[in-house]
RNA sequence: GGUCCCUUAGCUCAAUUGGAUAGAGCAACUGCCUUCUAAGCAGUAGGUUUCAGGUUCGAUUCCUGAAGGGAUCACCA
């Protein structure tokens, strides 16, 4: 339809005014909602070609197009330089039906999309193992995984891969405090997920850790000498230097300990919907990750300090000097970092692009290790991608574990399922529902509302939660959405219990169309263009806001037309159609958000 | 201090990538359930797009400067 016009537009310009210009060169915008028309025409750009006045151009081709493509165009108006565009009532229909086949929506040959055959890895999540998951883990992994789902949607092939990063210091605070204070306490014994037990023993090792600081400052120690002569940060060092030795007890007990870390990580991952189809672990790939780095220093692409560490210079770029290996031969973050690419372009050698869904605040950890990347002689350092998203911010301000304000994520999804219950109790409509279909609904309601919420927004933006304020069920929100679905669902098991036979519609008889129906069939018909849009900026916010605009169109048109008191048979089919096309187009584009949809609610 | 990012209605966010009278939701107010789910729909009110310049037919969008906020610049991750 859009790509029609277009082509009309180009006639248009070659007839009159004996110039050459492409469809893919012209820009079609909706018209605003106080015009008429659906399809407008900027119109200021092309004085130079038909030496007229915008609104004498807009003018022009709005006559040749009326006269030349009239079962698309059946109008025009001008409005200074914009040429607003009234399709054709039997050209909507017939887009309607092109796009609706009568048999499965989701298969109709304006939502299939190209394959391109391209591979494409996305990482996401990638924790520490030494506290639980919060709010900002929530938006990392919702955004990486819908931009996954995007993109396998737009075609591509996708990997879904995390690190996880289960060696360092941290890890050691938190296995010291356990022995420590620990009394062998298990998750099993102490009835808290193994993440939670784990995360517990971080902040205690904190409190230990403060309150020595304070003690050697109150005997006349200075406060940066008693930061590191503190025996309980001594002997968290101690055990990182026992744990790179392999030692065997320290070793059991790391394994223990992540042990119950990644068991409470899955059941909160199965809760959110998410899953990766390949792992990795730090404690892999930082040794690829030395070993490379060493094979950098002979070919001279890195540079050794007198004290034996190792950096590599970017002042070229603009940058400053990094360091890649300790002094003591000891990885930091970029060693591993480095080690990590290389694996994951070994296993998937014929990978077009490496997302890194990361917070903003590693940019220049990225551009660093991208730059090294190029200067280690990979050409595909061109094709790693940091998806830089903007911190959860809360009212108080950032979200500081130490500080106890940081957002849980198993705390926050089971709260926004209660108010999902509350909330679904207090309207009463589930009635007949057993338990488990109930507690179902409640878990796709609360997950649906922090799904949305999160997305909705620009990744790159950084954004406010108020726990206080609690999300929304109401307005631009995901239960929102998910009620309009569940309204059209009821409409379709109404016309299936009414025999109404949706798959042999005769569309000649469709005429008069409510301007709502014109609305919802022009949203309906932007999905692939808007998928494109989502996909090539890695914004699932683009998602968001198309499928709540769908959901706000049908809304309008539920309320203004009748469906079965209609008294034309084809009309009553037509409307049952388009109902069950706008809730398969919710569907799909809520599945690309990572969100389900209820039946009922 | 260097570099990068942000600032749009009381609040949370949009704005088709330079286009029309800057739009939604929440909060406030007014209508609409005897008809398909009122978690809805319609309406009222709310703006010097932080400020000052510039570029052009046209700027929330691009450029320069200023103010306010944030991130980062570790032998941390």
């Amino acid at each position: 339809m859009e790509l029609q016009i277009k082509e009309g537009i180009s006639a248009a310009f070659a007839a009159l005014y004996n110039h050459s210009i492409s469809a893919e060169e012209i820009a079609l915008q909706a018209t605003r909602k106080d015009f008429a028309g659906t399809y407008t025409l900027v119109t200021f750009p092309y004085g130079r070609i038909s030496k007229l006045n915008p609104e004498q151009t807009g003018q022009a081709i709005g006559e040749y197009l009326k006269a030349n493509l009239s079962n698309v165009v059946a109008d025009y108006n001008v409005v200074k330089g914009f040429l607003n565009l009234e399709l054709s009532e039997g050209s909507q229909v017939n887009l309607f039906a092109k796009i609706f086949n009568g048999a499965n929506v989701a298969d109709s040959p304006v939502f299939s999309i190209e394959e391109k055959n391209r591979t494409v890895v996305v990482e996401y999540s990638s924790p520490n193992t030494n506290k639980p998951l919060h709010l900002g883990h929530l938006r990392n992994n919702f955004l990486g995984n819908s931009v996954a789902r995007i993109l396998k949607a737009n075609g591509n092939k996708v990997v879904k891969v995390q690190i996880i990063n289960d060696r360092g210091i941290h890890i050691c605070k938190s296995m010291v405090a356990w022995l420590k204070f620990g009394e062998g306490e298990t998750p099993e014994a102490a009835g808290i997920k193994g993440d939670h037990l784990v995360g517990k023993y971080y902040v205690a090792f904190d409190k230990a850790y403060k309150e020595e600081i304070a003690a050697l400052v109150a005997d006349g120690v200075e406060k940066e000498a008693a930061e590191k002569q503190a025996p309980i940060f001594v002997e968290a060092q101690e055990m990182l230097l026992k744990w790179e030795a392999k030692d065997p007890e320290v070793y059991s007990l790391w394994e223990k300990m992540n042990g119950w870390v990644y068991e409470g990580f899955e059941d909160t991952y199965q809760r959110m919907g998410v899953d990766f189809d390949k792992l990795y672990y730090e404690s892999d790939t930082y040794l690829i990750g030395r070993d490379r780095v060493m094979e950098g220093l002979e070919k001279g692409v890195f540079y050794k300090k007198e004290d034996g560490s190792i950096w590599v210079d970017l002042t070229d770029e603009g940058l400053d000097q990094k360091l890649l290996l300790r002094s003591d031969g000891t990885s930091v973050y970029m060693t591993q970092d480095i080690g990590t690419a290389i694996m994951r372009y070994e296993d998937y050698p014929d990978l077009s692009q490496l997302i890194y869904t990361v917070g903003n605040e590693q940019e220049y950890h990225f551009k660093v290790l991208f730059l090294i990347l190029k200067k280690l002689g990979y050409e595909w350092a061109e094709a790693c991608y940091h998806l830089s998203y903007g911190m959860v911010d809360l009212p108080s301000g950032k979200m500081k574990s130490r500080e106890g304000t940081v957002v849980d994520a198993d705390d926050l999804i089971q709260q926004m399922a209660d108010t999902a219950k509350s909330r679904t109790e207090e309207l009463g409509k589930i009635e007949g529902f057993t338990e488990e279909q109930a507690n179902a609904l409640y878990e796709t309601l609360g997950l649906g509302a922090i799904k949305y919420f999160l997305l909705k927004v620009d990744p790159k933006k950084r954004m406010l939660f108020n726990p206080e304020e609690s999300i929304e069920f109401q307005g631009n929100t995901g239960p929102f959405i998910q009620y309009t679905y569940a309204r059209i669902s009821a409409i379709v098991r109404k016309a299936v219990q009414l025999d109404i036979d949706i798959a042999a519609i005769d569309y000649n008889q469709i005429t008069d169309l409510h301007e709502t129906e014109r609305d919802l069939i022009y949203a309906i018909s932007q999905y692939p263009e808007k998928l494109a849009l989502a996909a090539n900026e890695y914004s699932p916010a683009v998602v968001a806001q198309y499928v709540y605009d769908i959901a706000k169109e049908y809304n309008r048109f539920y309320a203004e037309v009748s469906i079965f008191s209609e008294d034309d048979v084809e009309k009553r089919k037509f409307r049952v159609g388009l109902s069950a096309l706008a809730a398969e187009t919710i569907k799909v584009n809520m599945n690309l958000l990572g969100i389900n949809v209820p039946n009922r609610m």
